[in-house]
DNA sequence: TGTATACAAATTGTATTCAGTTGACGCTAA
DNA sequence: TTAGCGTCAACTGAATACAATTTGTATACA
């Protein structure tokens, strides 16, 4: 199997979109992007559907592909709903872990410190960003998910546009700080206390915003 | 504009699997469905791609779209994320409602008090699955949705699997009743009694199980 | 008789071609 | 000058044609 076309470029749309590189409501050129990953438009139309489906991308009807919005309505929404569905993907990972997956989780710990440490505010975000994807593939609950990555996707992209402006770097240590933790509660299978966190460290988050 | 044939398609396929027409896990094949509806497989395969993206199919690579498999640990799932979810939904709908959306709601009431009292259980089942795809619509959260939609789809599914074993008119009528008391406090905007009503109403549920 | 391998048929995935829709530009007329 | 209409270009959507992958079947061999 040579390495899948799709799949690259359903990854490259997916950084592009986390890292802001691709600014929300943009248009995307499907002949170009055909040209540029040597598919055909078939194939490629049919990865901005599934991205669309899972709120990377907007689709209307007659209207070319865009990258999803961020409205002042969309943020009222996030807020609405992030504490709850992250509180419940950490209490499910507390109570469904395996130790490989804990193991994992650690190694992407390390990465993120890495990176707070060297690297820029883009591979900070990415970084977060997989932290907590990996505890949703913890919490393995298939009803959950599509909601968490939606809300992880606009977390990432809202938390860079307001690191933009304020200084980057109070936060996203103690954010840090609470990953450990997490993880000790994760591995620990203290699901009150994962939920618990799950809260403060979004709490973290409001007050940036 | 004629109409739309994808929509149509769509519909009956949502139809087929929310009622069981179609049993999870069968497989669907594309030049006759494509042959039926009037519509190339190109289209087609679109269509197949939104509903995998919303839980009512399932893709892999190479091999034929099916119906949304039910599992053992599909139900594990369902009932740790279910009570969640339906509480957020119904208090969002308290909170955000509009008038216009009640009266929506109320009519679709109606339809299901009507279907209780001469259809069939799968006229029964749909009639119930209209109403909660409803409160979904009032509680206005892009976030909440994609989740709240998958549990609603196999709610539906479960529902009709055990009603067929056991007489199917008991839970069915209490269930009415706590719609007409959930629309009272949607409509009144009691946020806390709305989420009391969907754990218990959700509760009902869980005994029939 | 059971298993492995090679071949054939059927089905999924991709490329290309064709059709329909949208929106912009320019023209005409009030 | 501007409002309204019509044409045209560009893009999205659908159909057909083609390629690749998988699965079923037959045959050879242990």
């Amino acid at each position: 199997m040579t390495t899948d076309k799709k799949q690259q470029l359903s990854e490259a749309i997916q950084h592009n979109v986390l890292t802001l590189q691709w600014a929300p409501g943009q248009d995307l050129d499907e002949s170009s992007l055909s040209l540029q990953f040597g598919l055909s438009r078939t194939p490629l139309r049919e990865v901005f559907r599934d991205l669309a489906g899972q709120g990377f991308l907007s689709q209307k009807q007659h209207r070319n592909t865009r990258v999803a919005e961020l409205s002042h309505q969309t943020l009222r929404e996030f807020f609405q709903a992030a504490p709850m569905i992250y509180s419940a993907i950490m209490r499910l990972a507390a109570e469904n872990r395996t130790s490989a997956q804990v193991e994992q989780l650690e190694a992407i710990q390390n990465d993120f410190e890495q990176a707070l440490a060297s690297a820029a505010g883009q591979a900070r975000s990415l970084a977060n960003h997989r932290f907590h994807k990996q505890t949703a593939l913890m919490a393995n609950n298939r009803y959950l998910l599509p909601s968490f990555e939606r809300l992880l996707i606009d977390h990432t992209r809202i938390g860079q546009t307001f690191f933009r402006a304020a200084g980057p770097d109070q936060p996203m240590t103690e954010a840090s700080d609470h990953h450990r933790q997490m993880i000790a509660a994760i591995s620990a299978g203290d699901i009150a206390r994962a939920g618990d966190l799950a809260i403060e460290h979004w709490n973290l988050s409001r007050a940036q915003f």
